[in-house]
DNA sequence: CTACTGACGATCC
DNA sequence: GGGATCGCCAGTA
């Protein structure tokens, strides 16, 4: 391994907080990636992200890209899954858009503070 | 070690 | 507003 294993914690550390999206409510890879640290890297989150199928309790549903575009839903056994959680939690999901992502986005860093 | 890819983001045109 | 390019970090070939 050329990486130190530094990456199990960030990754443990990114599902921290995606567990910690109330219910109705979402967020952005982005977001996620500049409550860590890592700022910019919000490719990484999508590779945490696709390792979160591999975990269990992970409501990857919730995180959606900065557009509130359902870029992920591809992912998801069947792609429809996705829009179909988020809609039983009670966020409108408009032509793979979260309607009112904006009034609905949940920000990690206001919420997290550790 | 280099190159390409990936659930992205911001910038440039 | 939409397409194209670079940057970001890690993994795989």
């Amino acid at each position: 391994m050329t990486t130190r294993t530094t990456n199990k914690d960030i990754l443990e550390l990114i599902f921290e907080i995606v567990r910690m999206i109330p219910r109705g409510r979402v967020t952005s890879y982005g977001a996620i990636a500049a409550s860590i640290g890592l700022r910019s890297s919000a490719r990484f989150v999508g590779w945490a992200m696709h390792q979160a199928s591999h975990y269990k309790n992970v409501p990857a549903h919730r995180v959606v890209n900065s557009q509130g575009l359902l870029s992920g839903k591809h992912h998801f056994t069947p792609p429809e899954a996705m829009q179909q959680l988020l809609e039983a939690e009670g966020v409108a999901v408009s032509n793979d858009k979260v309607v009112n992502f904006k009034k609905l986005f949940w920000d990690p860093q206001a919420e997290i503070q550790l």
